[in-house]
DNA sequence: CGAGCAGTTGATTTTTATCAAGTAGCGTGG
DNA sequence: CCACGCTACTTGATAAAAATCAACTGCTCG
């Protein structure tokens, strides 16, 4: 079996996205379906980084020489306005790839959450190599897609979902991102902050903590630790990610 | 010359991304670099179709058969809640393209706004296609590309910017993708409703209605008609669109 | 043990939504 | 050609949701 620095360790070498349950399925919405030699050749171009919490992966404007694969922990993804409020667009956990919305120039700062690792090509390697190999052309545009039917389904909550069906919405939705890491069923880890919760879902820290107190005082999630959430009745609170109150 | 009929008339046939200014850029991100053979193959699977104001190209939910190009007009693309709320992803123009972010089936529905032409492809055709032609399938990721990033700063938008930004931020972005009918510089065009724009920026048509009153009242822009909007002081409109009030 | 930070809770303010009442533009039909 | 009525839009008054300001709690780590 092909040692992959590129991919999580126990998916190196895997090819079925429905056959990885332990890694998740976003490594393999690029990696998943390419034969041996382009693995190989992938790997060849990758290097492998460790980042402590708060570390830079990526700045906002800067010229983007680097493209990553978060291979452990997670990552938050951003954008500023000049006075400083911040829109997170989206966490990345193992699996996810950093770069695809870029052109010469990140459009995001990303900074790791947690101590995480990371593997990291040359943005120019990289794309001659993709350019090169139409199944990792396909596999980037999959996920490209995936990306963009994701980032519609946050317009819709940041548009038009009120602060209690954002929390639900996010809650649900977070696993799904967090593959690496499987608490038990209807356990979620929250890695990051209350502020970083916020500034995903586009409120404050003090309407996050207010809508987690009232989910709580509601029976519908329990709050396990500051860090990990069980939800007690997954069908109301899909209920009320879905507007249904 | 080559007569496309999945592109803009005065469009077929040319290169050169830069080199034309008369129907917009972002049919070439799909189309521009593409070989006439490849062109030629692509057009074959095409087929002309017109819509009547509020006709549907696609029904969020429903299998996803058809992709389209657009190709004179606007449509409106958009998700609901069950209870009616509406978040407006995207309005296309001519040269955009439509069926990037689904898979099998439509995760939004889009319907036409005024009178408007889109080209037509059968999605397993289309697909096919796509896959045997390397520089199509780059095109496209290009293109997924731009979308995710325009993405990215809606999200921003919708986040965390005041209604006054996220008119000023609309008047500014709108223009870029407007193409075929290029009104006189700092005019803007508004095919939409006031409920259209609302629903793409997060706000009701009464706070629409009020900021551009209000932008009037300061002399930064004109309401030229109801439909069309002078941008009087371009500098003052930035600044507004990027907080810096 | 204490300092500092993240989180919670409470009081108040602000922004935007909602409800309500006009007004203007436009197409239709007399 | 004008009157009518429809729809989109504007404007005003009020209400609701979430932000802001402020105090306090509790955990973690020197």
């Amino acid at each position: 079996m092909i040692e992959l620095k590129s991919l999580p360790a126990d998916c190196a070498g895997r090819r079925s996205e429905s056959a990885c349950t332990s890694c998740g399925a976003r490594a393999f919405s690029v990696c998943g379906f390419l034969g041996p030699a382009d693995l190989a050749k992938l790997d060849a171009l990758a290097e492998t980084m460790t980042f402590a919490a708060g570390q830079p992966l990526a700045h906002e404007g800067e010229p983007a020489e680097f493209l990553f694969n978060v291979t452990s922990g997670s990552v938050r993804v951003y954008k500023l306005l000049p006075d400083g409020r911040r829109q997170i667009t989206g966490f990345l956990f193992a699996g996810d790839f950093l770069g695809l919305a870029g052109g010469d120039q990140h459009l995001f700062t990303a900074e790791a959450i947690e101590a995480s690792t990371a593997c990291r090509f040359r943005r120019a390697e990289y794309n001659a190599l993709v350019h090169a190999s139409p199944a990792l052309e396909r596999a980037l545009l999959d996920r490209a897609r995936h990306e963009l039917a994701a980032a519609q389904s946050q317009m819709l909550l940041l548009g038009r979902k009120t602060a209690q069906e954002r929390l639900a919405s996010f809650l649900l939705d977070l696993p799904s991102h967090d593959p690496l890491r499987p608490t038990a069923a209807g356990r979620v880890r929250l890695p990051m902050t209350r502020g970083e919760i916020a500034d995903y879902l586009g409120l404050t820290i003090e309407t996050v903590s207010r809508v987690l107190t009232k989910l709580k005082g509601q029976g519908v999630i329990r709050l396990v630790s500051l860090n990990e959430v069980s939800i007690e009745r997954p069908g109301r609170l899909r209920a009320i990610a879905e507007g249904e109150t």
